[in-house]
Formats: C-alpha cells, sequence, structure tokens
DNA sequence: ACCTCATATAAGTAATTGCTTATATAATAA
DNA sequence: TTATTATATAAGCAATTACTTATATGAGGT
C-alpha cells in the first residue's frame, strides 16, 4: 500500500469542516455508524435546520454519503475520500462516539424522530 | 504509554486553526525546525503582518513555541500541546515541509530578512 | 387526493475571519 | 542618540460563518 499525500489546500479545506465541534461530532458518529438525521439532532442537541446545514457541507466535501431510506436519510463516514485516512487519525483522539450512539438504543431513541 | 483523549472541544479549536492553508503550512514547516518570521514570510509568500497575526493564534493556542534570538524571533511546534499527537497525524498525511527548508537553505536564504 | 413526518432550503443576521495599511515596539548597530 | 531591522499591533473592511425563523420538498400512510 502506496502513502499518498493531500493538497495543502485539500488538508485544510477537510479540517476547516473538522474545526467545528458539532461537525467534528457528526464526523465522530457517522464514523461508527450510520445515522439517521433525527439521530443526531438528538445526540448534538442543536436544530433540525442547523444540523441539516452541516451535513450538507460535509456532503458537499463529500465526507459522507447520504442514504435515503423511507422517511429518514442516514448520513455515514465516506471512506474513498482521500482524506479518509487523515480524518480517522483525527477521530481516534477522540472519545468513541459508540457509547453515546449505544445510549440511545438503550433509551429507545434510535429513529424516533416524533 | 496510557491513551489520552482530547475533548471535542479542544479537538475542534486546534483544528480550526489548522483548518486554513497558511497556518497549517506554518505548522507544517515549524514542525521540521524552529524558524523565524521571516523565513516563514519567504516560504509562505504572505505579507509579514499576516503572518504575524497567524502566529498570533498559533502561539495563543499553545501549538507553537516562540524563542527570540536577537532580532529574530524563532517558532517551534509544541510537542508539550494536548493535541501534538492529533497534529502530528494530520501533518503526516502532508508532503514534508523539510524539502522546501532546504531549498531555502541552499539559496542561502535562511534568515536573510533584508 | 390529503395529511403527516423527516429533512432541506431560503432569507436574514450577528459574530468571526483573514486580510490590508499604517504605526508601534524591541533589539542591535553606528 | 539616531538609524535600521525584525516583528507586533491597531484599525478598518469585505467575505465567511453558524445560527435563527419561516417555508418548501419528498416519502408514506389514510
Amino acid at each position: 500500500m502506496e502513502k499518498t499525500y493531500l493538497t495543502v489546500e485539500e488538508a485544510a479545506q477537510a479540517l476547516k469542516l473538522l474545526g467545528d465541534k458539532n461537525r467534528l461530532s457528526i464526523m465522530r458518529y457517522v464514523s461508527v455508524d450510520e445515522c439517521c438525521v433525527c439521530e443526531l439532532v438528538e445526540l448534538l442537541d442543536i436544530s433540525q435546520p442547523a444540523m441539516s446545514q452541516h451535513l450538507r457541507k460535509l456532503k458537499d466535501a463529500k465526507l459522507v454519503n447520504e442514504k435515503r431510506k423511507g422517511h429518514w436519510v442516514f448520513y455515514s463516514i465516506n471512506k474513498e475520500h482521500p482524506g479518509y485516512t487523515m480524518v480517522q487519525g483525527v477521530l481516534a483522539s477522540l472519545p468513541n462516539g459508540k457509547e453515546d450512539l449505544e445510549e440511545l438504543s438503550n433509551n429507545n431513541m434510535r429513529i424516533i424522530c416524533d
């Protein structure tokens, strides 16, 4: 596996997006499992439009994938992004989002959206 | 060596600073060797006040150290920063700044400032 | 067709950003 | 002291940011 580099511009563009605590948390969660918008709203405690706007930025930068399932739209980390390795490195220095997602499950809050 | 985590806020603050191509390049250079302001101005081709302002932000966040030597002020990466490991991970996905610094040396441009 | 739910978009706004130009400070040399 | 050099700071400004509220879209159920 050959090591490939990002340009400074590419890296800076991705890092700028990660340099917001809400978006960084979104990445933390969608790197564990795909999440629907309402789950992320629940986890981060921000408004639905604010969440939608953050997700659009991440999607425009191709850092996340979008997938519709009926009413819901699920987002997941894009492992094909050239900066994926860098992003994973960043996320590795943060506590894993898995616990928070499991807590959502335990409270039967995954995909409630009511 | 126990693994320690950053908070999302701590990481986001550091990443926001890295999310600018000029500051990211500064970090790229000062991680290789300590650099004086005029060298960084030469390397990045931005104005001296703009450089000074970027350095102040990095210094305020303690991502870099400052050291005076006569006329010159040298900056170097702060290995004691809690986010140092994360920063190194980010820089590892970029081409090393060493070549550019060596080119400066070859052109006898290190600490000219004239 | 209509209603509801999940999500997206639009428009407006206050705060922040990264620059510019001009000036101040700090260190050394004459 | 005065001059020179390296760097920092101040003030101003256009662009960008992250939110808000209001409205639109898209999918499913009745």
